[in-house]
RNA sequence: AAGCCCGUAGCUCAAUUGGCAGAGCGUCCGACUCCAAAUCGGAAGGCUGGGGGUUCGAGCCCUCCCGGGCUUGCCA
């Protein structure tokens, strides 16, 4: 049987290519050869404040991204999070084996709470749920950037534990670690590209084209390097989306030819934005069209369905056990 | 449950005794730039958390509600 894979995603804001171009083309890239299983996860978007009449239409309309990116229902699952309760019942269970202490320890949820008035114990408790996703379907992989790393090494802690307590039942999930795209935002190069930090910091994968050129036309660059000099964070930025747009598109040529003129100091920036808004599109165009298809054949909730299904099984067989092996409830 | 403090533009905060709701940052447009940034010029942006009241006049005073923070409790 396949290694197993778990990853998830918030249905908060829309997909942008720096999820893109770091995640989501890895989740479909180990769909071969893997056992995926892909998760909507609304119940980690209400860690914070979420408006109720958006979070459902959020949800089926990150799925449909995902769907439209290449995430394929007949070889992976793909669910939304709450569709499948059982995860909210494990993470209660694995709550009782995590230490405070070690969720104290979290560096996002220092990040995270100091940003918001209200600060809600679920925002503290999400890396125990983050755990039951994972451990839920007893998954041996999971894809995570950099910043998921310290919340993957805790739902090992919490396998861990768990098996020590009450008898070996979860495999310690690996990371995979992806290709280290990390895309940083094109009006601050000094961050990494994300959707808190507002529009005009990341480029959405459904985004209008002309939306697109404009902010590709508006990263910041640099004031002019001499030939020989390291570039800039900027520039690197616009290479390195530039380098992944080229190799999904198998044009291997361009990215070589505008470094070698970046060497010599005789590349106009402006031509690096514009062949990087070009390429860009290349890879986006498809998919912004798939996803049209997609919407107009209009079966997302079924696929969503089904994928549920298929999820409950696992979990609920998972459930079964943990039940067992800890002694809860009256009936056997 | 009680006490105290807080809520003003997207964000951080001003507003004299109760007297025209403002600034900085951000956003949008323009100039400059190979493109941008920075800089300069311009613009948009508000039910002052909500309801009721006092007053000629309320962001400011009274009252109730909602939300948040701190403190001391109560119940499970």
């Amino acid at each position: 049987m396949a290694k197993r894979v778990f990853s998830g995603i918030q249905p908060t804001g829309t997909l942008h290519i720096g999820n893109y171009l770091g995640a989501i083309r890895n989740w479909v890239d180990l769909q071969r050869g893997h056992d995926c299983i892909y998760c909507v996860v609304d119940y980690h978007a209400i860690t914070i404040d979420v408006d109720p009449k958006e979070l459902r239409a959020a949800s089926r309309s990150m799925a449909l991204d995902l769907l439209a990116c290449g995430v394929d229902p007949e070889r992976s699952i793909l669910f939304v999070q709450a569709d499948v309760p059982q995860h909210t019942e494990l993470s209660w269970i694995l709550g009782c084996v995590t230490s405070y202490g070690d969720l104290a320890r979290m560096t996002q949820f220092k990040d995270k709470s100091e940003k918001q008035e209200f600060v809600s114990a679920g925002l503290f408790t999400y890396p125990i749920l983050q755990a039951a996703d994972i451990l839920i379907y007893k998954a041996l992989g999971v894809p995570v950037g950099e910043d998921q790393v310290q919340h993957l090494e805790l739902s090992r802690r919490i396998a861990r534990r768990f098996n020590a307590r009450f008898g070996e039942l979860f495999p310690e999930p690996e990371p995979i670690v992806t290709k280290g795209a990390r895309i940083m935002s094109l009006a601050d190069p000094a961050s990494k590209m994300s959707k808190s930090a507002g529009p005009t910091h990341y480029v959405g994968v459904m985004e209008a084209e002309s939306s697109i050129r404009k902010k590709v036309r508006s990263a910041v660059t640099d004031v002019g390097l001499t030939p020989g000099e390291a570039m800039s964070a900027g520039v690197a930025n616009l290479f390195l989306i530039l380098e992944i747009a080229c190799e999904t598109l198998g044009d291997a040529a361009t990215v070589s030819e505008l470094k070698a003129e970046f060497a010599d100091g005789r590349l106009l920036y402006s031509q690096l934005k514009d062949t990087t808004f070009e390429r860009l599109m290349g890879v986006l165009r498809p998919i912004q069209e798939r996803r049209a298809r997609i919407a107009a054949a209009g079966d997302v909730d079924d696929i969503l369905a089904d994928g549920a299904r298929r999820a409950s099984a696992i979990a609920s067989q998972t459930m079964r056990e943990v039940r067992d092996k800890v002694g809860l409830g009256a009936a056997a």
